[in-house]
DNA sequence: GAATCTGTCAAACGCGTGTTTGAAACGATG
DNA sequence: CATCGTTTCAAACACGCGTTTGACAGATTC
């Protein structure tokens, strides 16, 4: 049979497998594990039903590939937290780019973004992958940010407090992540079409900003008069 | 053939209608439309895979009867935005009560929440039911939310800012619904564990309000110097 | 050049799903 | 009592899914 669709470039075999985890990264993105379908992955790569089964194992073994193939950098979170341009921002700075930096990765289509469009989509329908998404990506992020949140706020607020927070924040991105369909019969509108983007960003950063510097205001404010919460600065963090 | 199990009630077959309606809307809130499998909810109900196809149609018109059966009354919704009683009150009453009734609605079993909790799996896994829900509910919910929020903030806003503080503040609840399986991996527990919930409400509640108030205080204090924005409070809201 | 390896293919398989079917049982009716 | 209507049942069907299979083709090796 005639094959000259699969095998116009040399090592062919390297070009399926490309192209298999290059469909597969973009659908499960778009789709999720469950609903991304192995003919239709192989449709988009051109390919047999059977190379999925051939190269990888299983479509489990191909979602896991693409999870490790799409990954960032060990280093290389939203935030960049091990960075040492990032390491030396003031607090706000640092906020304001976590929230930028959160949006665009919920937004953008390109392949750079599918890693984290897959784990929105793992935090409302987990596989098997949430733990591992879980412990190399999202809790360190989260925790970073927490720090961030911290920094922000200025002592006074135990961790449970500046993880409710860091949740309000990250909370307002994905509610457009997740609800779109909502979002859309609403306004009539994609909740991230570009010329909207700006805007939201803003909205949450001020909205978010607005909250802490109040609640850390009326903390500092609160604290010379306040006798119910006996001091506990010294109190290691809420056990995991 | 022995049918002591389904006939053990006088109008059987209004029983077993019953059956299917209350396991379908408990499946149905737990698991969404698409995991949610015909033979789990006739398990449930004690009843033929068939008896969904005689006594509804299919698997869609159970969906369908579902949602019209456990909608609440036209005019209660989480706020009963036309009682007469929360009319009256002031809007950080109407507030604060708006967020307990969702966090409770999200949370609580019972089967006066069957409908929100649908609603919430509607929201991230859509069927061809989400415009009804959106038109019949979720857009009057919203709408009566967002004039609370416009009475907090006062004049000096325009819709689409009001819309998004509303997303803001409604975000933080769907978060730990949407996103448990996250949560419980981050905090090892329950997001909505009883013993938390209080917590959970007073800092969505107190962050959201923080914000509210200084976003207002913010424009009302800016809004003699400022000129980049003409008048508009007279402009209609954004057309939908 | 034959044997082996690698990769692809069309077809089929096994499974779980939602739906349909013909038989059966019970109650109601005349 | 025979007939009809209603409801339930076990079994089967159709479908889409992920996976497997044996055949095939091209490249490599000896």
């Amino acid at each position: 049979m005639s094959r000259s669709a699969t095998h116009e470039s040399a090592p062919a075999t390297a070009a399926t497998r490309t192209q298999l985890l290059a469909a597969a990264a973009e659908i499960f993105a778009e789709r999720g594990f469950r609903n991304a379908t192995v003919r239709e992955i192989c449709r988009h790569a051109n390919a047999n039903v059977a190379a999925i089964s051939y190269h990888f194992g299983d479509k489990n073994a191909l979602y896991a590939a693409v999870l490790r193939e799409t990954a960032p950098a060990p280093a290389g979170g939203p935030h960049a937290p091990d960075s040492q341009a990032t390491r030396t921002l003031p607090p706000e700075r640092k906020f304001r780019l976590f929230i930028r930096e959160f949006l665009k990765r919920m937004t953008e289509k390109g392949p750079n973004c599918h890693h984290s469009r897959i784990m929105a989509r793992e935090m409302i329908e987990p596989t098997q992958a949430l733990d591992d998404l879980v412990n190399e990506f999202i809790r360190p992020q989260h925790q970073w940010f927490q720090e961030v949140v911290r920094e922000l706020t200025g002592p006074g607020f135990t961790a449970e407090e500046i993880r409710l927070m860091a949740n309000s924040v990250v909370s307002q991105i994905l509610f457009y992540k997740h609800c779109g369909a909502v979002i859309e019969r609403l306004q009539h509108r994609d909740p991230f079409a570009p010329e909207r983007l700006h805007q939201l960003e803003r909205h949450i950063t001020e909205f978010s900003l607005a909250a802490i510097h109040t609640l850390a205001a009326a903390r500092h404010t609160a604290k010379p008069t306040r006798r119910r919460t006996p001091p506990k600065s010294t109190q290691p963090s809420t056990p995991r």
